[in-house]
DNA sequence: TCTTGACCTTCCCCTGATGGGAAGGTCAAG
DNA sequence: CTTGACCTTCCCATCAGGGGAAGGTCAAGA
């Protein structure tokens, strides 16, 4: 089959099925007498699972491991199980930051009063001096040896 | 001053304060006789203002706005709480997103056994297929007419 | 005065996943 | 044969930066 049938039947659009190619995520698909790309349902198999590797927030690296364990007959489950719970560490951190970026948002648009006048503690608190007046030095000091 | 220590009372690298002005979210520096771009500590408080906003997790299109909104005297503040509460539940989505995948995948870790044996339940769920069979189309229907 | 090295400039490439689009070749149906 | 749906490769853009090269400028010390 071509590319945008492999694109259909995998949920991967033919743009990245190429792109995956491209970054050998997946094997460079057989050609046809022009230069096709063809498609087995296994390529499409492999394309899905991506997909959904994907789905759940892994990236390019990850993805390579675990197709590479997933083709093994005797991967050991503690090895997908290691990548998995590192992965997951990585989200929760990610979501943590977005959290504490979030609860900084709210508390100051709860003191925002959000009317016509011009006072405003949002951007206050982004005007706000937040860094220590990094003790001397007036303007230039051309560093006498920094490192 | 110079650049770089624009850089070091603002918070913002000099490669960054240089991507800002091409980026137009601050006017083109001013330069001294040898083509190097001199700042005020005005232009300072404006790079620790577009740090600060990036740190809450604003974008480059809304810094423009908070940034003219912060020069603008007679701003209401009902501009930069709407602008606020927007990007807010953008992050709200976010973090929803990645809580829902982080969910997905500690629900497959804790049904993973983790030990030498090959069978893991991660591998299983990404290899197993979850789109509806396409309804029919064998091979190649070189469509009449899509669209 | 010359040397040295810290500093400045612009320009280009890289990240990661994805899409847009152009230029040009192929194929099948009418 | 024409048409248009499909394929190819290549380049560009996103976002918020960072790395680094090539080359000009400046100030301090010998």
């Amino acid at each position: 089959m071509n590319i945008s049938r492999a694109a259909v039947l995998s949920g991967v659009s033919a743009k990245m099925i190429r792109h995956y190619e491209s970054a050998g995520l997946v094997p460079a698909a057989a050609r046809n007498g022009s230069g096709y790309r063809v498609y087995s349902m296994d390529d499409v198999h492999r394309l899905a699972f991506i997909r959904r590797a994907r789905a759940v927030g892994f990236g390019t690296p990850d993805i390579r491991q675990l197709l590479s364990l997933w083709q093994n007959r005797r991967r050991p489950a503690r090895e997908v199980k290691r990548l998995a719970v590192e992965h997951l560490a990585q989200l929760q951190t990610r979501i943590a930051d977005l959290e504490a970026i979030a609860d900084t948002l709210s508390h100051l648009i709860g003191h925002c009063h959000g009317d016509e006048r011009p006072d405003c503690p949002i951007l206050d608190s982004l005007a706000a001096d937040d860094r220590q007046p990094a003790a001397s030095a007036s303007s230039k000091p051309r560093q006498a040896g920094k490192k």
